[in-house]
DNA sequence: CTGAAAGCGCTTACAG
DNA sequence: CTGAAAGCGCTTACAG
């Protein structure tokens, strides 16, 4: 019913380990016998078993994808780097395996022993994650988007969210701001372990000591209520701030942006703001919005190759931090004076 | 290195039939020979090599899921239903294989032409989508959660949107309301070709004939300005709308409760409101809303179920709709006379 | 209740 | 440049 190799092979007349060479590329095939080859191959509808591929040749072709979808993220960015992790695969020939929440530990037991992937992507790292001790235990082929507290003997690639705190301070202080303020995420996003948003505002707040000017720093959970007041709390009561950051999602930014217009207040004119890490597109904001953007096809990819290329033990532990970028807008201006 | 189905046998000192036979329950085993056959798979760490269990058993564990996310459509309510489906398929020992939209259709045919999944969870279904065409096409277990336009020789699942349309008229009116208005989804649902929006909103109008009330229907875009003007719109010059269902994401239900308030308009003193088709929360809301709900662990566990009961011949194609449920929380009231 | 063995469909040394 | 064959690690008739 189905074709196989043996089939191809009798069609094309020549023996399965030509087929198969043919195929893979693994030893030079003649050039009329890979014609035949593919003719029969197109004929026949042929596509190898997969797991007679991965008995035969151990590799499955397909990456586990560990992303936990926690009820207090915030999905669609989440998303954004499973989708990442995908398209990366696909670009190496890989599909991705999801497992979810329930599973995250047990399951990558389960599939990384009985060798249904070849290798494990962990998405949204705790500081004090499982995914992480069992990945170091398993001794998998793997890469982690996010740094763990401990990454001893791990891959990991991250946004070097440090640098990316630094570039917003130093670009504000050289258009002359003296008052800086941070709209974080909510406090559980603090807390609870992820420590990127950590980085960043550690990150912010020492930059601007550095630069001798005031930064202040605002946690707001994502309703309208308290970002609201998160603004007016960095703004002051002398409304003496000039330069925000904002680093939470695109919800947050939105209705910040029309809070300083319903305040009165222009961008750039008064306040120059500065969206960071964002995994969405500031340019369709009113106004848009200079971005140190967070690409996830660019972590993910990353992720997906050193997980692969640990295969053929061309990869050493260690972990990647990528150099931030900043695009303009023109939502930053020198200060009034 | 890592255990085999061999080195059970050796250590419980049966043959490898007797372990397998063991594992998978298929064939009766003696109690002590079952124990020591536990006890070496327990000591070995055994767990049987998948590629190898999918070549000998022609079973792959692995069902595919296709979830385009466009980007037009709204990420959590999407996710819900690709989280429920791998959920559903972890009861049945299976995993998922996540297929992304570049490659909907063309990864579907790849890996089920390689076997690499033993059927495939269609989500998000277009009127008119290829996808069900490939799914009728490759004759692979499959099942749709959602309606295509041609349901011939293909399994669906999928809430009857009618028949809650129906369920949530009926209840306004049997409360004395004279005037409905449905918040439905933006525009471009309609017309994208989900058929769902369009099915509950021509149900919902087509009921509210039957029993004799007016039905108004508004369709904004996701965004506060479009979302108050639908709102007004709904209400009418008069404001004599009292009944509302809302089929809509939940920050527009939010919003919208909010609009309300700010009107002065009371839940359920002045408006009865119905949630309708919610895949999330609406007890959480201000005020807890009523609620005909979208359950994805229902829709996805059943197609899951479908899925696996295709693989044995137990499956016809046909179409389930599953019967809506009404949650009360409070917020319909009889009208105000 | 249990075992010996064929066979699933590939990959990859080994040979020529 | 190509082939014959071993072997990957299971499942499942077939036998007893």
């Amino acid at each position: 019913m189905i074709a196989t190799i043996n089939d191809v092979a009798r069609v094309a007349g020549v023996s399965i380990s030509t087929v198969s060479y043919a195929l893979s590329g693994k030893r030079p095939v003649g050039e009329k016998t890979r014609r035949r080859i593919e003719a029969a191959v197109a004929e026949l509808g042929y596509s190898p078993n997969a797991g007679a591929r991965a008995l035969a040749g151990r590799r499955t072709y397909i990456l586990a994808v560990t992303e936990p979808l926690r009820p207090d993220t915030y999905t669609p960015a989440h998303m954004a780097f499973v989708l990442a992790t995908a398209t990366a695969a696909r670009n190496y020939d890989y599909d991705i395996l999801l497992l979810t929440q329930d599973e995250a530990a047990g399951g990558l037991q389960r599939v990384t022993n009985s060798r249904t992937v070849d290798g494990v992507i962990v998405l949204d790292v705790l500081a004090e994650d499982e995914r992480a001790d069992l990945v170091r235990a398993l001794g998998v082929p793997a890469a982690l988007v996010g740094l763990p507290a401990d990454t001893t003997d791990l891959v990991c690639v991250d946004l070097d969210f440090a640098a990316a705190a630094e570039l917003a301070v130093d670009r504000l202080v050289e258009a002359g701001h003296r008052v800086l303020g941070l709209l974080g995420q909510p406090q559980v996003a603090y807390q609870r372990g992820s420590n990127y948003p950590v980085r960043f505002r550690d990150a912010f707040l020492a930059r601007a000591r550095e630069r001798g000017v005031e930064a202040r720093f605002a946690s707001p959970e994502a309703t309208i209520a308290d970002t609201r007041a998160a603004v007016a709390e960095l703004l002051g009561p002398e409304g003496d701030l000039t330069g925000l950051v904002m680093h939470c999602e695109d919800n947050i930014q939105m209705r910040t942006l029309d809070d300083l217009q319903e305040r009165g207040l222009e961008v750039p004119g008064d306040v120059s703001v500065i969206s960071a890490a964002a995994t969405f597109d500031t340019s369709t904001l009113d106004p848009p919005l200079d971005v140190i953007p967070l690409i996830p096809a660019e972590s993910c990819s990353r992720a997906v190759e050193l997980t692969i290329d640990q295969m053929s033990g061309l990869v050493e532990p260690h972990v990647e931090l990528i150099a931030p970028t900043y695009v303009e807008r023109g939502s930053t201006a020198a200060r009034r004076t």
